[in-house]
DNA sequence: TAACCTACCAAACACTTGTTAGGGAAGGAG
DNA sequence: CTCCTTCCCTAACAAGTGTTTGGTAGGTTA
């Protein structure tokens, strides 16, 4: 008997999706089991609470997350480069992890300070950690703007990247590289039309 | 007997308060009576459900920023000008109404669709109108590139305006002006150093 | 065939939820 | 003083919550 885990993989999805669309709380296990086709009591056979199957789902998105970022920060790219790569890296996250994302993005904060769900703040950490070098970095060589406050730019970067899995949805008209190409022209060179006059490409 | 409703208001606010950092499912309303120095059943003294409150919280938010908004829009500015004022407006709310905007962001998605709350998908309606139309007269006039996705740039502004309520605490080092500025120095100029190099001011 | 496993169901469990009913203390109004 | 209103408490309610327990259908293994 092999083809086993993949149900499992199918109702952790499942869960996923309603997390993302009506909230953690908001969401109860009958409604879950409902959606995947079985009974509340049978989600037991495969985890052992609702708030396991929160943990596992988070960290496989935080886990796959972190995999394609070390892959980009251990390039050692210029500033600008990083950026890009990591921007583009995200939206892909999403469009892999579209309902992880929305979850994490709605949940984390209060989560954050359960003991079990200790990772986030970690995470959390890591990823600001990133950001705010490449950001300096980026103005100590040049390649940046040298009046940035590198502390509210990341925000609005981490912010305006993230939110972005509560409107997208996968196999529409945009591709993840195509938003993250329009979301970096937006935030590299402003939308303002400039007297020179060098729109991108 | 006069100095009535201000009872009222306070029990609001602190349960504007809990529904922000908890969420509103999450939150109890013997968790309310807790914070606000009563007990779960003498809420119902003032209000009549649970749901009414987080109503009213919406409600009074939704009301204020619109007066303010539509005070920009009937001054009939440029499409830059506009765009300043649209930005510094939702800043201002945002220290005004921290907690009601953080509600809002969190819950308005799934909320949007029992019939109580449909004024949500209203006011989201009237919102985008008012963003899209003026980046559209921005590309239209020459002020904004003309190669914009106005529809993308449109979820881009607006999610990092308003999920800066998740993160703004009024009182810190930022005044919404001083936030404001920044923000829209980095949406119409961008980021990256220029070879004019006219940096802002 | 017999033993065994996985995946599920049926039914109940203890507990928490939002909400209600009835009463009481405080204070202004007559 | 008495009446009345406001604000709150005590105590309980029914409904819904996450979870457990015991059992069973059906395929796989021996």
């Amino acid at each position: 008997m092999r083809p086993a885990p993949e149900r499992r993989r199918e109702i952790l999805d499942t869960a996923a999706e309603v997390f993302a669309a009506q909230g953690y709380d908001a969401t109860t296990v009958r409604r879950i089991a409902d959606a995947a086709g079985l009974l509340a009591g049978s989600l037991y056979h495969h985890f052992d609470s609702k708030e396991s199957m929160l943990d596992e789902i988070l960290r496989a998105f935080l886990d796959e997350l972190w995999v394609r970022y070390d892959a980009v920060l251990a390039a050692l790219l210029g500033p600008r480069e990083t950026l890009e790569a990591l921007v583009t890296e995200s939206f892909r996250e999403i469009d892999r992890h579209r309902a992880a994302v929305a979850i994490y993005q709605k949940e984390s904060g209060h989560l954050r300070e359960q003991p079990r769900f200790g990772y986030l703040a970690g995470s959390r950490r890591r990823f600001e950690e990133a950001w705010l070098r490449t950001l300096e970095r980026g103005v100590a060589t040049g390649a940046f703007r040298t009046d940035l406050d590198v502390r509210l730019t990341y925000r609005f970067v981490r912010d305006t990247v993230w939110v972005a899995a509560s409107w997208y949805r996968p196999g529409g008209q945009h591709s993840p590289e195509e938003i993250a190409r329009q979301y970096l022209s937006t935030v590299l060179e402003g939308v303002a039309l400039r007297d020179g006059h060098r729109t991108h490409e």
